[in-house]
RNA sequence: GCGGAUGUAGCUCAAAGGUUAGAGCACUGGACUGUGGCUCCAGGUGCUGCGGGUUCGAAUCCCGUCAUCCGCCCCA
Protein backbone atom coordinates (compact mmCIF):
# COMPACT_ATOMS: atom_id res chain seq x y z
CA UNK A 1 0.00 0.00 0.00
CA UNK A 2 1.27 3.26 -1.34
CA UNK A 3 0.60 6.09 0.97
CA UNK A 4 -0.42 9.93 -0.32
CA UNK A 5 -1.19 12.81 1.34
CA UNK A 6 -5.04 13.49 1.02
CA UNK A 7 -5.83 16.24 -1.88
CA UNK A 8 -5.19 20.34 -1.26
CA UNK A 9 -2.43 18.72 1.39
CA UNK A 10 0.73 18.76 1.22
CA UNK A 11 4.40 18.58 2.37
CA UNK A 12 6.26 22.09 3.32
CA UNK A 13 10.29 20.50 2.53
CA UNK A 14 13.13 21.95 4.17
CA UNK A 15 14.05 23.65 0.87
CA UNK A 16 10.76 25.41 0.89
CA UNK A 17 10.78 25.66 4.85
CA UNK A 18 13.85 28.16 4.83
CA UNK A 19 11.16 30.68 2.51
CA UNK A 20 8.44 30.29 5.51
CA UNK A 21 10.79 30.99 8.03
CA UNK A 22 11.96 34.15 7.13
CA UNK A 23 8.64 35.59 5.86
CA UNK A 24 7.22 34.10 9.24
CA UNK A 25 10.17 35.78 11.40
CA UNK A 26 10.25 39.15 9.08
CA UNK A 27 6.31 39.31 10.15
CA UNK A 28 6.79 38.87 13.98
CA UNK A 29 9.37 41.22 13.94
CA UNK A 30 7.45 43.67 12.50
CA UNK A 31 3.94 42.67 14.53
CA UNK A 32 6.10 43.21 17.60
CA UNK A 33 6.97 46.31 16.33
CA UNK A 34 3.53 47.89 15.68
CA UNK A 35 2.47 46.26 19.52
CA UNK A 36 0.44 43.63 18.28
CA UNK A 37 0.77 40.37 20.28
CA UNK A 38 0.94 36.66 19.45
CA UNK A 39 -2.25 34.74 20.60
CA UNK A 40 -2.83 30.93 19.84
CA UNK A 41 -6.22 29.38 19.70
CA UNK A 42 -7.09 25.62 18.72
CA UNK A 43 -7.92 24.11 15.40
CA UNK A 44 -11.03 22.48 16.28
CA UNK A 45 -13.83 24.43 17.23
CA UNK A 46 -17.89 24.15 17.57
CA UNK A 47 -18.73 24.07 13.92
CA UNK A 48 -22.10 26.83 15.45
CA UNK A 49 -18.48 29.93 15.72
CA UNK A 50 -18.55 29.31 12.00
CA UNK A 51 -22.18 29.51 11.34
CA UNK A 52 -23.03 32.53 13.48
CA UNK A 53 -19.75 34.50 12.72
CA UNK A 54 -18.98 34.07 9.18
CA UNK A 55 -22.52 33.38 7.79
CA UNK A 56 -24.78 30.01 6.95
CA UNK A 57 -25.00 31.64 3.23
CA UNK A 58 -21.46 32.23 2.50
CA UNK A 59 -19.56 29.54 0.42
CA UNK A 60 -17.49 28.98 3.31
CA UNK A 61 -19.57 27.51 5.81
CA UNK A 62 -22.21 26.16 2.97
CA UNK A 63 -19.89 23.76 0.81
CA UNK A 64 -16.42 24.58 2.51
CA UNK A 65 -15.80 22.98 5.84
CA UNK A 66 -14.38 20.16 7.35
CA UNK A 67 -16.98 18.78 9.62
CA UNK A 68 -17.57 16.26 11.85
CA UNK A 69 -18.89 15.06 15.34
CA UNK A 70 -16.76 13.94 18.02
CA UNK A 71 -17.28 10.79 20.34
CA UNK A 72 -19.43 13.01 22.46
CA UNK A 73 -22.29 13.79 19.25
CA UNK A 74 -20.47 17.27 18.95
CA UNK A 75 -20.88 18.98 16.38
CA UNK A 76 -17.04 20.07 15.43
CA UNK A 77 -15.13 21.99 12.22
CA UNK A 78 -11.77 22.39 11.17
CA UNK A 79 -11.36 26.13 11.39
CA UNK A 80 -11.55 27.94 7.83
CA UNK A 81 -10.19 31.17 9.61
CA UNK A 82 -8.79 32.77 12.48
CA UNK A 83 -10.70 35.86 13.36
CA UNK A 84 -14.13 33.92 15.08
CA UNK A 85 -11.31 31.68 16.49
CA UNK A 86 -9.37 34.97 18.42
CA UNK A 87 -12.70 36.97 18.55
CA UNK A 88 -14.18 33.50 20.65
CA UNK A 89 -10.58 33.65 23.15
CA UNK A 90 -11.37 37.59 23.52
CA UNK A 91 -14.71 36.81 24.80
CA UNK A 92 -14.04 33.55 26.42
CA UNK A 93 -10.98 35.40 28.35
CA UNK A 94 -12.28 38.58 29.28
CA UNK A 95 -9.97 39.78 27.32
CA UNK A 96 -11.59 43.58 27.21
CA UNK A 97 -10.60 44.40 31.28
CA UNK A 98 -7.04 45.03 29.47
CA UNK A 99 -6.98 48.39 28.15
CA UNK A 100 -7.90 49.44 24.74
CA UNK A 101 -6.64 48.56 21.97
CA UNK A 102 -6.05 45.27 22.47
CA UNK A 103 -3.91 43.78 19.49
CA UNK A 104 -3.37 40.39 18.65
CA UNK A 105 -1.67 38.48 16.02
CA UNK A 106 -1.87 34.63 14.95
CA UNK A 107 -0.14 32.55 12.37
CA UNK A 108 -0.97 28.72 12.00
CA UNK A 109 -3.08 26.41 9.51
CA UNK A 110 -6.71 26.43 8.27
CA UNK A 111 -9.16 24.19 6.47
CA UNK A 112 -11.23 24.63 3.30
CA UNK A 113 -12.50 22.53 1.25
CA UNK A 114 -12.22 23.33 -2.07
CA UNK A 115 -10.88 22.67 -5.54
CA UNK A 116 -7.40 22.65 -5.05
CA UNK A 117 -5.15 24.94 -7.34
CA UNK A 118 -1.79 26.43 -7.24
CA UNK A 119 -2.05 29.30 -4.66
CA UNK A 120 -5.13 27.44 -3.26
CA UNK A 121 -4.78 24.45 -0.83
CA UNK A 122 -7.11 22.32 1.67
CA UNK A 123 -4.97 22.98 4.36
CA UNK A 124 -3.19 26.71 3.98
CA UNK A 125 -1.25 29.28 6.31
CA UNK A 126 -2.70 32.61 7.29
CA UNK A 127 -0.63 34.96 9.06
CA UNK A 128 -3.90 37.20 10.44
CA UNK A 129 -3.88 40.36 13.04
CA UNK A 130 -7.25 41.54 14.73
CA UNK A 131 -7.80 45.19 16.24
CA UNK A 132 -10.41 45.23 19.50
CA UNK A 133 -11.74 48.46 21.03
CA UNK A 134 -11.08 51.21 18.74
CA UNK A 135 -13.85 52.49 16.18
CA UNK A 136 -11.79 55.25 14.37
CA UNK A 137 -10.49 54.76 11.02
CA UNK A 138 -7.00 55.01 12.05
CA UNK A 139 -7.37 51.47 13.04
CA UNK A 140 -7.69 50.51 9.45
CA UNK A 141 -5.05 52.91 8.37
CA UNK A 142 -2.41 51.43 10.70
CA UNK A 143 -3.41 47.77 9.43
CA UNK A 144 -2.70 49.15 6.02
CA UNK A 145 0.71 50.67 6.56
CA UNK A 146 1.75 47.61 8.44
CA UNK A 147 0.27 45.69 5.20
CA UNK A 148 2.35 47.99 2.79
CA UNK A 149 5.68 47.92 5.03
CA UNK A 150 5.70 44.40 5.32
CA UNK A 151 5.53 43.84 1.89
CA UNK A 152 8.24 46.67 1.38
CA UNK A 153 10.60 44.51 3.59
CA UNK A 154 10.21 41.15 1.41
CA UNK A 155 10.33 43.69 -1.27
CA UNK A 156 7.23 42.55 -2.89
CA UNK A 157 6.15 45.05 -5.84
CA UNK A 158 3.31 45.32 -7.92
CA UNK A 159 0.60 45.44 -5.18
CA UNK A 160 -2.71 46.92 -5.07
CA UNK A 161 -4.86 48.30 -2.10
CA UNK A 162 -8.14 48.29 -2.69
CA UNK A 163 -10.73 49.73 -0.31
CA UNK A 164 -14.94 50.10 -0.15
CA UNK A 165 -17.04 50.56 2.51
CA UNK A 166 -20.05 47.98 3.56
CA UNK A 167 -22.06 50.77 5.91
CA UNK A 168 -23.24 50.29 9.10
CA UNK A 169 -26.72 49.18 11.04
CA UNK A 170 -27.55 52.56 10.13
CA UNK A 171 -27.38 52.31 6.51
CA UNK A 172 -27.11 49.14 5.16
CA UNK A 173 -31.09 48.49 5.64
CA UNK A 174 -31.50 51.69 3.23
CA UNK A 175 -29.28 50.13 1.06
CA UNK A 176 -30.56 46.54 1.00
CA UNK A 177 -33.94 47.99 0.45
CA UNK A 178 -33.00 49.70 -2.91
CA UNK A 179 -30.79 46.56 -3.38
CA UNK A 180 -33.84 44.11 -3.34
CA UNK A 181 -36.30 46.21 -5.13
CA UNK A 182 -33.58 46.30 -8.33
CA UNK A 183 -32.96 42.96 -7.65
CA UNK A 184 -36.45 41.74 -7.79
CA UNK A 185 -36.81 42.85 -11.24
CA UNK A 186 -33.39 40.95 -12.29
CA UNK A 187 -34.37 38.00 -10.79
CA UNK A 188 -35.36 36.03 -13.60
CA UNK A 189 -32.12 36.42 -15.22
CA UNK A 190 -30.10 35.30 -11.54
CA UNK A 191 -27.98 32.01 -11.53
CA UNK A 192 -30.48 29.27 -8.68
CA UNK A 193 -27.41 30.31 -6.11
CA UNK A 194 -28.38 33.50 -6.45
CA UNK A 195 -32.18 33.01 -6.43
CA UNK A 196 -31.60 31.78 -3.25
CA UNK A 197 -29.61 34.31 -1.42
CA UNK A 198 -31.92 37.16 -2.68
CA UNK A 199 -33.93 36.06 0.37
CA UNK A 200 -31.44 35.27 2.45
CA UNK A 201 -28.59 37.54 2.35
CA UNK A 202 -28.98 39.69 -0.94
CA UNK A 203 -25.81 41.06 -0.27
CA UNK A 204 -23.88 38.27 -1.21
CA UNK A 205 -25.72 38.45 -4.73
CA UNK A 206 -23.08 41.46 -6.08
CA UNK A 207 -20.36 39.02 -5.07
CA UNK A 208 -21.55 36.35 -7.50
CA UNK A 209 -18.94 35.56 -10.43
CA UNK A 210 -21.34 33.48 -12.70
CA UNK A 211 -21.42 35.53 -16.52
CA UNK A 212 -25.18 35.88 -16.51
CA UNK A 213 -25.34 37.74 -12.95
CA UNK A 214 -22.64 40.27 -13.78
CA UNK A 215 -24.34 40.85 -17.25
CA UNK A 216 -27.82 41.32 -15.39
CA UNK A 217 -25.97 43.34 -12.42
CA UNK A 218 -24.14 45.57 -14.62
CA UNK A 219 -26.12 48.87 -12.96
CA UNK A 220 -26.50 47.71 -9.81
CA UNK A 221 -26.64 50.53 -6.87
CA UNK A 222 -23.20 50.39 -4.51
CA UNK A 223 -23.19 50.68 -1.16
CA UNK A 224 -20.63 53.57 -1.37
CA UNK A 225 -24.07 55.99 -2.78
CA UNK A 226 -25.92 55.15 0.13
CA UNK A 227 -23.41 55.16 3.03
CA UNK A 228 -24.89 57.68 5.90
CA UNK A 229 -23.21 60.63 7.28
CA UNK A 230 -21.06 58.96 9.64
CA UNK A 231 -19.66 55.57 7.31
CA UNK A 232 -18.96 58.73 4.89
CA UNK A 233 -16.46 60.59 7.64
CA UNK A 234 -15.06 57.41 8.28
CA UNK A 235 -14.17 56.67 4.98
CA UNK A 236 -12.69 60.22 4.06
CA UNK A 237 -11.12 60.13 7.26
CA UNK A 238 -9.24 56.83 6.61
CA UNK A 239 -8.67 58.51 3.24
CA UNK A 240 -6.80 61.54 4.98
CA UNK A 241 -4.84 59.18 7.01
CA UNK A 242 -3.75 57.41 4.52
CA UNK A 243 -2.61 60.19 2.20
CA UNK A 244 -0.45 61.20 5.29
CA UNK A 245 1.04 57.87 5.32
CA UNK A 246 1.37 58.08 1.68
CA UNK A 247 -0.19 53.83 0.86
CA UNK A 248 -1.46 54.62 -2.46
CA UNK A 249 -5.18 52.64 -3.33
CA UNK A 250 -7.83 52.54 -5.03
CA UNK A 251 -11.52 52.25 -4.18
CA UNK A 252 -13.21 48.99 -5.57
CA UNK A 253 -17.04 49.76 -5.09
CA UNK A 254 -17.41 46.34 -5.68
CA UNK A 255 -15.49 44.14 -2.95
CA UNK A 256 -17.91 42.57 -0.89
CA UNK A 257 -16.23 40.14 0.93
CA UNK A 258 -17.03 36.50 1.45
CA UNK A 259 -17.42 36.52 5.32
CA UNK A 260 -20.52 37.82 6.47
CA UNK A 261 -19.04 39.60 9.60
CA UNK A 262 -17.93 43.02 7.85
CA UNK A 263 -19.25 45.69 8.35
CA UNK A 264 -17.64 49.10 6.94
CA UNK A 265 -14.64 49.38 5.84
CA UNK A 266 -13.27 46.48 3.77
CA UNK A 267 -10.01 46.23 1.53
CA UNK A 268 -7.92 43.57 -0.58
CA UNK A 269 -4.10 43.32 -1.34
CA UNK A 270 -3.77 41.70 -4.57
CA UNK A 271 -0.25 40.78 -6.78
CA UNK A 272 -0.11 40.80 -10.43
CA UNK A 273 2.42 38.42 -9.71
CA UNK A 274 -0.08 34.99 -9.35
CA UNK A 275 -2.25 34.20 -12.03
CA UNK A 276 -5.47 33.88 -10.55
CA UNK A 277 -5.43 33.30 -7.03
CA UNK A 278 -4.01 37.08 -6.89
CA UNK A 279 -5.57 38.23 -3.53
CA UNK A 280 -2.36 38.03 -1.00
CA UNK A 281 -3.87 39.64 2.24
CA UNK A 282 -7.09 40.94 2.65
CA UNK A 283 -9.48 42.37 6.36
CA UNK A 284 -11.60 44.90 6.85
CA UNK A 285 -14.07 46.02 9.94
CA UNK A 286 -16.63 43.97 11.87
CA UNK A 287 -17.87 46.08 14.50
CA UNK A 288 -21.13 43.71 15.02
CA UNK A 289 -19.25 40.63 15.56
CA UNK A 290 -18.06 40.33 19.61
CA UNK A 291 -21.07 41.31 20.44
CA UNK A 292 -22.79 38.42 17.63
CA UNK A 293 -20.69 36.22 19.59
CA UNK A 294 -22.22 37.24 23.12
CA UNK A 295 -19.37 39.62 24.34
CA UNK A 296 -19.83 43.43 24.78
CA UNK A 297 -20.71 45.67 22.04
CA UNK A 298 -16.93 46.01 20.79
CA UNK A 299 -15.60 47.87 17.78
CA UNK A 300 -12.96 45.72 15.77
CA UNK A 301 -10.92 45.04 12.58
CA UNK A 302 -8.37 42.44 11.33
CA UNK A 303 -7.04 41.02 8.03
CA UNK A 304 -5.42 38.03 6.93
CA UNK A 305 -2.19 37.45 4.77
CA UNK A 306 -2.30 34.08 2.39
CA UNK A 307 1.00 32.44 3.36
CA UNK A 308 1.31 29.79 0.57
CA UNK A 309 0.97 32.65 -1.98
CA UNK A 310 2.86 34.79 -0.37
CA UNK A 311 5.91 31.98 -0.05
CA UNK A 312 5.27 31.71 -4.06
CA UNK A 313 5.97 35.29 -4.49
CA UNK A 314 8.79 35.70 -2.13
CA UNK A 315 10.38 32.61 -3.46
CA UNK A 316 10.51 34.61 -7.04
CA UNK A 317 11.61 37.61 -5.26
CA UNK A 318 13.88 37.39 -2.54
CA UNK A 319 17.71 36.02 -1.90
CA UNK A 320 17.65 34.66 0.98
CA UNK A 321 21.03 34.82 3.15
CA UNK A 322 23.08 31.43 2.97
CA UNK A 323 22.71 28.75 5.36
CA UNK A 324 25.26 28.55 8.05
CA UNK A 325 28.16 26.30 6.90
CA UNK A 326 28.99 23.35 7.85
CA UNK A 327 32.10 22.02 9.69
CA UNK A 328 32.98 18.25 8.47
CA UNK A 329 34.88 16.21 10.90
CA UNK A 330 37.13 13.33 8.92
CA UNK A 331 39.18 10.79 10.81
CA UNK A 332 41.79 9.24 9.33
CA UNK A 333 41.54 5.55 10.72
CA UNK A 334 39.32 3.65 13.33
CA UNK A 335 41.47 4.33 16.20
CA UNK A 336 40.31 8.36 15.45
CA UNK A 337 37.24 7.27 15.46
CA UNK A 338 36.50 8.33 19.28
CA UNK A 339 38.37 11.48 19.36
CA UNK A 340 36.45 12.62 16.76
CA UNK A 341 33.38 11.95 18.11
CA UNK A 342 34.53 14.12 21.65
CA UNK A 343 35.84 17.21 18.92
CA UNK A 344 32.47 16.81 17.03
CA UNK A 345 30.27 17.29 20.25
CA UNK A 346 33.23 19.77 21.47
CA UNK A 347 32.69 21.73 18.10
CA UNK A 348 28.87 22.00 18.62
CA UNK A 349 28.83 23.07 21.96
CA UNK A 350 30.57 26.06 20.46
CA UNK A 351 27.56 26.30 18.53
CA UNK A 352 29.51 25.47 15.45
CA UNK A 353 27.30 22.83 12.77
CA UNK A 354 28.99 20.09 12.73
CA UNK A 355 28.78 16.86 10.99
CA UNK A 356 30.69 13.94 10.95
CA UNK A 357 30.44 9.92 9.48
CA UNK A 358 28.17 7.90 11.33
CA UNK A 359 30.89 4.87 10.27
CA UNK A 360 34.15 4.29 9.25
CA UNK A 361 34.78 4.25 5.63
CA UNK A 362 37.59 5.20 3.86
CA UNK A 363 39.32 8.99 4.08
CA UNK A 364 39.23 9.72 0.33
CA UNK A 365 35.01 8.89 0.94
CA UNK A 366 34.65 11.02 4.37
CA UNK A 367 36.80 14.20 1.93
CA UNK A 368 34.04 13.09 -1.28
CA UNK A 369 31.33 13.32 1.63
CA UNK A 370 32.23 16.71 2.65
CA UNK A 371 32.52 17.98 -0.66
CA UNK A 372 29.57 16.72 -1.80
CA UNK A 373 28.10 18.70 0.98
CA UNK A 374 29.49 21.97 -0.46
CA UNK A 375 31.73 22.34 3.25
CA UNK A 376 34.27 24.32 3.37
CA UNK A 377 36.07 23.28 6.82
CA UNK A 378 36.95 19.82 6.84
CA UNK A 379 39.41 18.94 10.45
CA UNK A 380 41.12 15.89 10.32
CA UNK A 381 41.66 13.24 13.43
CA UNK A 382 44.89 11.46 12.67
CA UNK A 383 47.21 9.74 14.38
CA UNK A 384 50.51 11.61 13.94
CA UNK A 385 48.83 14.97 14.63
CA UNK A 386 47.28 13.49 17.84
CA UNK A 387 50.93 12.98 19.07
CA UNK A 388 51.48 16.66 18.65
CA UNK A 389 48.04 17.41 20.15
CA UNK A 390 46.86 18.71 17.18
CA UNK A 391 44.20 18.73 14.39
CA UNK A 392 44.33 18.65 11.18
CA UNK A 393 42.38 21.26 8.73
CA UNK A 394 41.66 21.44 4.95
CA UNK A 395 40.32 24.45 3.31
CA UNK A 396 37.79 22.69 0.52
CA UNK A 397 37.20 25.84 -0.85
CA UNK A 398 40.75 27.17 -1.69
CA UNK A 399 42.74 23.99 -0.93
CA UNK A 400 45.17 24.46 1.80
CA UNK A 401 45.64 23.00 4.88
CA UNK A 402 47.63 22.68 7.98
CA UNK A 403 48.12 21.72 11.67
CA UNK A 404 46.82 23.45 14.44
CA UNK A 405 45.82 23.17 18.02
CA UNK A 406 42.29 23.68 19.36
CA UNK A 407 42.66 27.61 20.02
CA UNK A 408 43.70 28.22 16.72
CA UNK A 409 40.93 25.89 15.18
CA UNK A 410 38.24 27.64 17.12
CA UNK A 411 39.23 31.08 16.66
CA UNK A 412 39.84 30.10 12.58
CA UNK A 413 36.08 29.18 12.66
CA UNK A 414 34.82 32.18 14.33
CA UNK A 415 34.09 33.17 10.90
CA UNK A 416 31.38 30.99 10.22
CA UNK A 417 29.46 31.78 13.78
C1' G B 1 -19.23 22.03 -7.76
C1' C B 2 -18.17 22.82 -13.62
C1' G B 3 -14.78 22.75 -18.10
C1' G B 4 -9.82 21.60 -20.23
C1' A B 5 -4.70 19.54 -20.22
C1' U B 6 -1.27 16.11 -18.17
C1' G B 7 0.41 11.53 -15.35
C1' U B 8 6.98 6.76 -17.62
C1' A B 9 13.30 6.16 -12.38
C1' G B 10 14.46 11.03 -7.01
C1' C B 11 14.55 15.15 -11.26
C1' U B 12 14.23 16.45 -16.76
C1' C B 13 12.57 13.65 -20.59
C1' A B 14 12.81 9.30 -24.69
C1' A B 15 10.34 4.91 -26.41
C1' A B 16 4.51 7.10 -32.27
C1' G B 17 0.49 -1.44 -30.99
C1' G B 18 5.75 -5.51 -31.51
C1' U B 19 12.43 -8.37 -27.82
C1' U B 20 13.88 -7.91 -21.19
C1' A B 21 10.69 0.26 -21.10
C1' G B 22 15.81 3.70 -22.10
C1' A B 23 19.11 8.37 -21.60
C1' G B 24 21.13 12.57 -19.01
C1' C B 25 21.43 14.54 -14.23
C1' A B 26 21.28 13.15 -9.13
C1' C B 27 22.28 9.31 -5.54
C1' U B 28 25.39 4.86 -3.49
C1' G B 29 29.77 2.03 -3.80
C1' G B 30 34.47 0.74 -6.12
C1' A B 31 39.18 1.63 -9.00
C1' C B 32 42.06 4.92 -4.74
C1' U B 33 42.78 1.78 3.46
C1' G B 34 46.09 9.59 5.27
C1' U B 35 43.25 13.60 1.20
C1' G B 36 37.68 15.83 -2.31
C1' G B 37 36.67 18.07 -7.29
C1' C B 38 38.54 14.98 -13.09
C1' U B 39 38.18 10.11 -15.23
C1' C B 40 36.56 5.05 -15.56
C1' C B 41 33.53 0.91 -13.64
C1' A B 42 29.39 -1.06 -11.02
C1' G B 43 24.58 -0.34 -8.75
C1' G B 44 17.10 0.56 -10.30
C1' U B 45 11.67 -4.31 -6.33
C1' G B 46 10.23 2.08 -12.49
C1' C B 47 3.60 -2.80 -10.43
C1' U B 48 4.69 3.33 -17.21
C1' G B 49 -0.62 6.87 -11.04
C1' C B 50 -4.49 2.99 -9.98
C1' G B 51 -8.50 -0.42 -11.89
C1' G B 52 -10.85 -2.55 -15.88
C1' G B 53 -11.45 -3.31 -21.31
C1' U B 54 -9.87 -4.03 -26.68
C1' U B 55 -5.74 -7.08 -28.85
C1' C B 56 -1.90 -12.80 -30.38
C1' G B 57 0.60 -8.54 -28.06
C1' A B 58 -0.74 -2.09 -24.46
C1' A B 59 3.54 2.91 -21.53
C1' U B 60 1.06 3.54 -26.38
C1' C B 61 -5.98 2.57 -28.09
C1' C B 62 -10.92 2.77 -25.05
C1' C B 63 -13.65 3.38 -20.26
C1' G B 64 -13.51 4.42 -15.18
C1' U B 65 -10.90 6.31 -11.08
C1' C B 66 -7.18 9.08 -8.38
C1' A B 67 -3.71 13.05 -8.48
C1' U B 68 -1.45 17.51 -10.37
C1' C B 69 -1.73 21.89 -13.37
C1' C B 70 -4.84 25.70 -16.03
C1' G B 71 -9.60 28.30 -16.43
C1' C B 72 -14.44 29.01 -13.86
C1' C B 73 -16.08 29.38 -8.95
C1' C B 74 -14.27 30.62 -4.11
C1' C B 75 -10.92 33.13 -1.24
C1' A B 76 -5.85 34.22 1.83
Amino acid sequence: MNFKSLRGMRDILPEEIRTWQFIEETAKKLLEIYNFKEIRTPILELSELFLRSIGEESDIVEKEMYLFEDKKGRKIALRPEGTASVVRAYIQNALFNHPFPQKFYYLGPMFRYERPQKGRYRQFHQIGVEVFGISTPSVEAELLCLLKDFFSILKIEGLSFEINSLGCKKCRPLYKENLNSYLKNKAPNLCSDCKRRLVKNPLRVLDCKVSECREALKDNPLIIDYLCEDCINHLENLKKELKILEIDYVINPKIVRGLDYYTGTVFEVTTNMLGSQNAVAAGGRYDELVQLLGGHPTPAAGFAIGMERLVEICKQTLILEPEKSLVYIAFAGRNEEKEAKRLVRLLRQKGIKTEAPYEYVSLKNQLKKADRLGVKWVLIVGEEELKKGKYRWKNMKESTEGEAGIEDILSMLEEIK
